[in-house]
DNA sequence: GTTTTTGCAAACAATTTGCAGGGAT
DNA sequence: ATCCCTGCAAATTGTTTGCAAAAAC
């Protein structure tokens, strides 16, 4: 927590007790793919008075730090994840289109078709996002 | 177009004057990524009577037809593109982060690691989405 | 005491929905 | 005459913003 302190510092914030708790509901909920609302129903049952601005607005403050990733599953609704760069270059997501469970998995087999896509399109790639849609072993188990 | 009167008409649905516009205009606009708003856009001038509300459930019935599919950039609304199937299983998005211009391209590499993903996982791959974000050669010349 | 940061409520943008009228079969 | 389809306006949902008060330095 010290850490988060101390980056909020040294980029001009504060890390307030509101900030503070949003933080910790994200490293207790590590690979949970959070909402801002998701966020909120977290904090609510400890710190009642948070708003859901604020939740907004640090998150966004931390996407700009580079603590968190927002993620864009086309479900409607933005979702975010702690994490660092050189993770999440190589992480990417299953969504299950029947129990909407997400799981992750990583693979840098992207570096090479990066390369071939610079050379053949001169697009400069700065990031990328993989997600597959299907169904997870569970929701294949109890045939639906 | 015929054929998708056909269609409609096997699915109980039936081919209407602003559906046909609809139609006409992804048909016209077929690489373009459109929103909802831009084919309102564009199908104003000719139809100035039809509304955004059609539009929507339009979409979402050729969605479910699969004529067309939806596709989330990330960037706040959803895009419809026209497309078979197999097609777009092989089609990926090349978003320009500083002229939005999204470029398209086409690659079947996926099918190795989808089978992976099946095996190691035991998930299910119905559907992928694959999108790079970077720098256009365009925007790469004029150094921005 | 100035600068951040917050909570609240209002604003906003994309999309969806309820309903009553219009059109096709 | 029924059922599908549409336009309109209102509702909903996710997110952002303006502003005045509270907290941090």
């Amino acid at each position: 927590m010290m850490i988060y302190q101390k980056l909020l510092r040294n980029s001009g914030y504060k890390l307030t007790p509101q900030r503070q708790l949003i933080i910790d509901v994200l490293l207790e909920n590590n690979q949970s793919h959070l909402s801002a609302e998701d966020i909120y129903q977290l904090t609510v049952e400890v710190s009642p008075e948070l708003s859901l601005a604020t939740i907004y607005r640090t998150l966004e403050l931390l996407t700009e730090l580079k603590v968190v990733k927002q993620v864009n599953f086309g479900d409607g609704l933005m979702r975010y994840e702690l994490g660092d760069d050189s993770d999440l270059h190589h992480h990417h997501h299953l969504v299950c289109v029947v129990c909407q469970k997400i799981e992750e998995f990583n693979e840098d087999w992207l570096g090479e078709i990066e390369d071939r896509i610079e050379q053949e399109h001169g697009f400069q790639i700065l990031d990328h996002r993989l997600i597959f849609q299907g169904i997870c072993s569970n929701c294949r188990k109890n045939d639906n």
